[in-house]
RNA sequence: GGGGUCUUAGCUCAGCUGGGAGAGCAUCUGCCUUACAAGCAGAGGGUCAUAGGUUCGAGCCCUAUAGGCCCCACCA
């Protein structure tokens, strides 16, 4: 490879052929290793049949940092990928590919399904993984799993068959959620409250007996009166204690039903008298549970009407509560109409309204198994980061509900239950049992359903390093140690991991969760396809490159908070890359001209090349620490400041110099200083952006193999210069200094000047003396005097007062007395203002007393740097005639 | 109804355990200085939503208020 580096940064076609190297390498590969510490993250499987959106790429890029950090850290790292095969999503793309050719998926019946449903994963399946590489992920692609491959699968049979023996798995009949358009169950949480604006209808149900006399009751959805089978009032309500236990004739029906009193009721709210529909209102299936009333469905699986619905019988929902309306008007039982707002449930893949049913399905109890989830909490063995979301995990698992795990659906794990086609016993097995244990009948039929895909996700970080069996991957690499993911899944599968892996495993399937954010588009909104305000995480990578991506979703965030995400944000990052590039560039150009000391004494270093070891020393330090705590946006602000800032405005700009002359005898410290410094900060940046981090490193120094397996910086104690980050320090400050004087007096860079720098102090003095040619470059002196008084200097020289020293520019011809003067006023003020506020603190005795001494001295040494600035400042009054 | 979260420079957002308000973009002024104009050097711009409180000291902690967003919840 050439040292030869293109001008601007360009990521096409390096991106690919890195990643390729590192997977030829097999640098993502990960095995059980006695010899090192493991650290092991599962991914969240994508959906097999996604595609990669923003959302991944936030989570991806998280876990990838991690990953790549711990590996340079010396772990054992195993990220370990796979995908999801997404039940209802998959079934539901497949079937409408089938209807576009023309195939009924009912015609053609489950086998054939299947078939095509695999297919379809084949040829779309590796789509999201090709994705995620081109991101940079180095999840191990040898232990790519898949929700529904052999081992998960015989997991998630092994769980069921466990859970159902301990009598944590159910069958029954009782109200569940039931999705209309997909034509399954769902649970709970996949139910979204979506506010609606609806009407109250206010219905009379006449009383039997009593001519002219009625009950009003109000309801929201009128055309499921054709299942009431009741009518509640509260106990406690006097206005309704005579109807307690009369019958009511039910209109439209010719059906009677009985009035009940059931504390459910709220005497506040609408009339008081609740219609009851067990069939199809979850609150009024348990009020009906409590009376031993009759359970009406009138409705068909597509939510049209019955035929226990009469003349609506066929109708839609909508359509049906609109005659039904019609029909009570009519008959005059209407009372009135009332615009009411209220939650409707709706299925969160497809938006239709819920509508509760009575079915048979299976169920998880959770009552006993939330408990240990919830003290692994309470306990801290497991933790949230940010801490806040525990109290939303709590919340949850301390108010759950039994969880409903089957699906009418076909793709997905079959239930591993059999009914005796005879007698109708049911057997729970891991094979279909040959003859009924109870009758001896030998037919028996498997149940039709298939599992919630969250059953077997929830096993994930098991299930993919081969559990149930005792293998050496589940020895060595669980617990894993944390798992990224969105807030929004916090209770589809967080939860439901954690539980079942306490229950399964004995342990938490992870140490940490850290959660991020959604990714907005620029105004703030969610990205959707029906808005079409998606961003493409892969057209911003092949315009920008994934490390541009990559940073732009790493900064500007706190952890858990959703982000905007824009272009210029983009640009910016890809200008950092290029800045890096050229940084790198200016450096391996002038590496190439000289020879380079592979090791270098410290004490050959000058002050400024101690300055900037010392600083990236420190920066491993922070940005490690920041990194521990998973503060990842703020450690890589720390590495784009000190690249930027420190070492390219200012170190490389100090460093020109004694590049440019062969003579210098600290050119050599120099060229090693640039080229350490670099590689350091190389490798703090690596995890963020891999692609530019690997080919500089690599291009730099063709004897290394690759950043991604080169040591993390450490802190070295031999690299703390504290006493000349000061010196240099107090160099900048003198630069800033003249900078701004020049710039107020427009002095062009062009037209250098004499600097004189005063101070009666000797190591200050020193400093300078040491920093001398800096002000050369950076400051465009001409020459520089460093004095103990203001010996050969002319009155009317430009100043500028730093602490311990004033510099003077004598510009001559350029002088401006006016502007000089208000410059030194406005110096004068502002120093005033400081010195105020110090004085207020040290000589407020509450302050003295009860402050900390470390405070109060670093008080007591700024008013003594103020008060000696202030004595200069007046001094160039005075002598400016003031 | 409960819980969470946000309100900081024109815009988008940082601000770690309380100790002199920051970044990117935008704006203005100079610079094509041989790593980089995707750049360099400067500048302007903020009673940190409001009102109290705790504290020697509050953008940060506590309380209330206003507004925004989110989640949970069986008021038909």
């Amino acid at each position: 490879m050439s040292k030869e580096l293109a001008k601007t940064y360009d990521p096409k076609g390096l991106e690919d052929r890195l990643y390729q190297k590192w997977l030829d390498k097999k640098y993502f590969h990960a095995e059980p290793n006695p010899d090192k510490k493991p650290f092991t993250i599962v991914i969240p499987p994508p959906n097999v049949t996604g595609q990669l959106h923003m959302g991944h790429a936030l989570d991806e890029t998280m876990q990838d940092i991690l990953i790549r950090f711990k590996r340079m850290q010396g772990y054992e790292t195993l990220w370990q990928p796979g995908t999801d095969h997404a039940a209802i999503a998959t079934e539901v793309k497949v079937t409408a590919k089938l209807k576009e050719q023309g195939i009924d998926k009912d015609e053609i019946g489950r086998e054939e399904f299947l078939k095509h449903a695999w297919e379809w994963k084949e040829e779309y399946g590796g789509k999201i993984i090709n994705q995620l590489k081109k991101l940079g992920a180095s999840a191990d692609w040898d232990r790519e799993r898949f929700t529904m491959d052999e081992g998960c699968s015989k997991a998630v049979q092994e769980v069921f068959i466990r859970l159902y023996e301990k009598g944590y798995i159910y069958k029954g009949s009782r109200i569940i959620n039931w999705c209309p358009v997909c034509q399954t169950s769902i649970s709970d949480a996949e139910v979204e409250h979506v506010d609606q604006d609806g009407f109250f209808w206010h219905i009379n149900y006449p009383i039997v007996g009593e001519e002219g006399k009625f009950v009003e009751i109000a309801t929201t959805r009128p055309e499921t009166l054709l299942g009431d089978t009741a009518v509640a009032v509260n106990p406690e309500d006097e206005r309704y204690q005579h109807l307690i236990g009369k019958m009511l004739e039910l209109p439209l029906t010719g059906r009677q039903i009985p009035v009940v009193a059931d504390a459910y009721v709220d005497k506040e709210f609408g009339t008081g008298c609740v219609k009851i529909t067990p069939a199809h209102d979850p609150n009024d299936f348990e009020v009906g549970k409590r009376h031993n009333l009759p359970e009406i469905n009138v409705m068909n699986d597509d939510a049209t009407i019955n035929e226990l619905g009469g003349k609506y019988a066929g109708m839609a929902r909508y359509e049906a509560r609109k005659a039904i309306v019609k029909d009570l008007e009519d008959l005059g039982l209407l009372v009135k109409v009332v615009p009411h707002n209220h939650n409707v449930g709706t299925h969160d893949r497809c938006k239709t309204t819920v509508e509760p049913m009575i079915k048979p399905q299976w169920f998880v109890r959770m009552e006993e198994m939330a408990k240990p989830a919830i003290e692994a909490v309470k306990n801290g063995t497991l933790k949230f980061v940010p801490e806040r979301f525990d109290k939303t995990y709590l919340h949850w698992l301390e108010n759950i509900r039994d969880w409903c795990i089957s699906r009418q659906l076909w793709w997905g794990h079959r239930i591993p239950a059999y009914y005796c086609d005879e007698c109708g016993e049911t057997v729970v097995a891991r094979e279909m049992p040959k003859v009924c244990p109870k009758c001896g009948c030998t037919h028996l039929t498997q149940d039709e359903d298939t599992l919630d895909t969250w059953f077997s996700s929830a096993l994930w970080p098991f299930s993919t390093l081969g559990w149930p069996e005792k293998t050496a991957e589940l020895e060595y690499f669980y617990p894993t140690d944390v798992l990224v993911t969105g807030y929004d899944i916090i209770f589809f599968w967080v939860i439901r991991m954690v539980f079942s892996a306490l229950e399964q495993t004995g342990e938490v399937p992870f140490h940490h969760v850290l959660i991020h954010g959604l990714v907005r588009d620029s105004q703030g909104r969610k990205m959707s396809k029906s808005l079409g305000n998606g961003i493409d995480p892969l057209e911003i990578i092949d315009q920008y490159g994934a490390d541009a991506l990559r940073l732009t979703l790493m900064t500007g965030n706190a952890p858990g908070n959703d982000m905007r995400f824009y272009m210029e944000r983009v640009e910016a990052s890809r200008n950092f890359a290029n800045k890096v590039w050229n940084a790198s560039r200016f450096i391996m150009m002038n590496l190439e001209k000289a020879e380079v000391p592979s090791e270098m004494a410290l004490q050959a270093l000058t002050q400024a090349d101690k300055w900037i070891l010392s600083k990236v020393n420190t920066l491993a330090k922070d940005v490690t620490d920041n990194m521990e705590k998973y503060e990842l946006g703020i450690a890589v602000q720390k590495v784009y400041d000190f690249i930027w800032e420190e070492f390219c405005d200012w170190y490389i700009e100090m460093v020109k110099p004694r590049l440019y002359n062969d003579e210098d005898t600290t050119k050599a410290a120099a060229l090693w200083t640039l080229k350490t410094v670099l590689t350091n900060a190389l490798k703090l940046l690596h995890p963020y952006m891999p692609f530019i981090t690997e080919e500089i490193f690599c291009t730099l120094q063709p004897e290394e193999e690759s950043i991604m397996i080169s040591l993390w910086p450490e802190f070295k104690t031999e690299w703390d210069f504290t006493e000349d980050e000061t010196a240099v320090e107090t160099i900048k400050e003198a630069v800033r200094a003249i900078r701004n004087v020049r710039t107020g007096m427009n002095v062009p860079p062009s037209k250098k000047a004499h600097v004189f720098v005063v101070s009666e102090n000797d190591t200050v003095r020193s400093i300078f003396e040491n920093g001398k040619v800096f002000f050369a470059t950076l400051g465009y002196a001409s020459e520089v005097h460093v004095q103990p008084d203001k010996t050969d200097i002319s009155e009317d020289a430009v100043s500028a007062v730093i602490p311990e020293a004033v510099v003077y520019m004598p510009f001559a011809e350029l002088v401006d007395l006016e502007k000089e003067l208000a410059r030194l006023k406005k110096e004068e003020e502002r120093l005033a203002g400081e010195l105020d506020r110090v004085n207020k603190m040290l000589t407020n005795e509450r302050f003295i007393s009860k402050a900390p001494q470390a405070k109060i001295d670093e008080e007591k040494a700024k008013l003594e740097k103020y008060t000696q600035m202030m004595e200069q400042v007046k001094e160039r009054l005075v002598s400016l005639g003031q």
